[in-house]
DNA sequence: CGGCTATGATTGATCGGCGC
DNA sequence: CGCGCCGATCAATCATAGCC
């Protein structure tokens, strides 16, 4: 037991919400790109850049957020087009900065 | 960007709003050893074949020993594909890595036997903490050795 | 202030691709 | 032809943040 407390060195684990721009930020990525969540190595930079953490952080995130969209199936799936919707309607939430180079997979 | 493109499962419904790709379906040979009967595959096969599967780690789930550790915790480790190395593998494991980066069959045994671990499990320690040290080299700082020199 | 849920980070292990 | 490694990811879990 106390073995598990090993994980207890993990001070690291001081972690603190991003804010919650940045979470609108990797939302809206995730939610636009539904069809395939994996934002490449050039996309996760961008995010990071924009969201104000790291690389990381976005890769973290992304892992997080597909494996917990996937336990839920027909839960917050359903708030996920109220993002899509969101976005459609709003057209461009952020303007300016195109991001050409957002896409996840080049096909 | 591999394996799972795009493309809704075959007969799926159409819902513009909730579809399920095939990203969402993936589902990872997840790590059972031991166990027992029943066909590992049966939920859902995700589009095509099965893989093989488990011939690779048939008992080979050791861990919790070390010391005492009770029973709970056995019964734990033997159903669950996630080992949990104790202080001491860790320890031991991170040790060795300091020494090399890299190991050669022979260590890889030799440690193995020692830590009570299976060669591939040794393996995997190492390529993770590569990974690792990598990782924390990019951003973090700290490569590998926290020179505490200074003053 | 306690309890519960949301969420960021960690990590053993898997998947596909590569080089030898 | 198989094996080890890399890079990315998964999946389960830890521990805390944050809300009620």
């Amino acid at each position: 037991v106390m073995i598990l407390r090993s994980r207890f060195l993990d001070a690291r684990r001081k972690r603190r919400n991003f804010s919650k721009q940045a979470s609108e930020i990797l939302n809206e990525y995730f939610y636009s790109h539904l069809s395939n969540p994996y934002p490449s190595e050039e996309a996760k930079e961008e995010l990071a850049r924009k969201c104000g953490i790291t690389v990381s952080q976005v890769s973290n995130w992304f892992g997080n957020k597909r494996i917990r969209y996937k336990k839920n199936i027909g839960k917050a799936q359903e708030e996920a087009n109220l993002y899509a919707a969101k976005k459609a309607a709003g057209a461009s939430p952020y303007s300016g900065t195109a991001t050409p180079m957002m896409s996840p997979a080049p096909q | 960007q591999h394996p799972g493109m795009h493309g809704i499962g075959p007969g799926q419904q159409q819902q513009p709003a909730l579809p399920t790709y095939k990203w969402m379906q993936v589902k990872r040979n997840v790590p059972k050893p031991a166990a027992s009967k029943v066909s590992p595959v049966s939920i859902a096969d995700y589009s095509s074949q099965t893989p093989n599967l488990e011939v690779q780690n048939p008992a080979t789930r050791n861990p919790c020993l070390g010391s005492n550790a009770s029973s709970l915790l056995s019964i734990n480790c033997l159903n669950t594909g996630r080992t949990n190395f104790t202080n001491k593998q860790l320890t031991e494991l991170e040790k060795e890595f300091h020494f090399n980066k890299y190991l050669t069959r022979a260590r890889r045994i030799e440690i193995a036997s020692a830590l009570q671990l299976n060669e591939t499990q040794v393996k995997i320690w190492f390529q993770n903490r590569r990974m690792k040290q990598k990782k924390r080299m990019k951003e973090g700082l700290i490569p590998p050795e926290p020179i505490i020199s200074t003053r």
